[in-house]
DNA sequence: GGACTGATGTCAGTCGCTGACATCAAACGT
DNA sequence: ACGTTTGATGTCAGCGACTGACATCAGTCC
């Protein structure tokens, strides 16, 4: 993080990360699978807590409720790292090759999203669909909340954007 | 193509594709930015196709109806050359690093169908939110189209989704 | 005390990708 | 008709990400 914010995530190559790290760059390649992968180790604690919070919601809510859950568990514990998260979203949003990988990461959350809906009872295709639609969601608030320049409340702006993503679907 | 079906992207060498296609790998960079761009080619004029369908809809349809006709002409497309789509699916599946690169192309088309909504008047956030909804309508219907067997209409199944979507925000 | 295991180092090598320069043919202008 | 320009391609050298194979060495287990 402190090598790919001071002179980006092109310039900074591996060696240096190894060599800051104190050890070879071999061993780098022993613990991240790729260069990129250092920014999403955090990614199956992230996931645990949201599929977590969707599989222990009451079972009378609606799917998409169930789901919001998850995306309201997940938005609270980035809440607590801010900071950090600002920052990391910076070098990111800088890079197209992480983008990449964050997107694939959300997908992964939401192929794991659909599959404890499907858990909860949920049959084809609406969990895949609420799964999407949930993230789709996500997305959107995460990058409100991380652009605003005033320290909004993120798992507001989620509820915000679930209000908005009704409104879509009826007003009409 | 016919490198990637036969013997996987990873194993197949731009140096191999270069040679087939008879010219130096140096000129194949010149013509795609990487070796999965080969297989996305066909990006621009697919978004061209989506943007144009949502900006000449009547402006009487509501954000999310106007969205899904770009949706429906995009599948009326991939419809026509599905023998071809599904080749291209089946050799993206295999591969992650091809996974990624179509996440940020729909991610693209995402932000695409975004401004499009805008210029017709609609507002941010909902803007943002129905471009993404709308495209993970479309990714889910496209998986369903592309995994079936028996070979079902892309459209239908993109309506289908729809309905989905609906029941989904007003069935609780 | 010796065998085993797991983490690390070392080294050589492949492959994706880029910059710099040369070549050559077609198009262009006079 | 001929020199010029332009665009596409070839050639070559090189960097950096990533991998496989083998060696080393510490701690652990019988």
């Amino acid at each position: 993080m402190e090598l790919y914010s001071e002179q980006g995530f092109e310039k900074t190559t591996v060696a240096e990360i190894a060599e800051r790290a104190g050890v070879t760059e071999r061993t780098f390649f022993r613990h991240f699978a790729d260069k990129r992968e250092v920014l999403f180790s955090g990614a199956g604690e992230f996931q645990e807590l949201l599929v977590g919070s969707v599989a222990s919601a009451p079972d009378s809510l609606a799917p998409i409720d169930a789901a919001a859950e998850g995306a309201l568990a997940a938005a609270a514990m980035l809440q607590q790292r801010a900071e950090f998260a600002r920052q990391r979203a910076k070098v990111i949003a800088a890079n197209p090759e992480l983008q990449e990988r964050e997107l694939i990461k959300f997908a992964s959350l939401s192929t794991a999203l659909a599959d404890t809906l499907r858990a909860r009872g949920v049959t084809e295709p609406a969990a895949s669909l609420t799964a999407e639609v949930a993230m789709a969601v996500f997305r959107t608030a995460f990058e409100r909340w991380i652009d605003g320049t005033d320290g909004r409340d993120f798992p507001q702006v989620i509820r915000e954007s679930l209000a908005e993503l009704t409104a879509l679907t009826t007003g009409r």
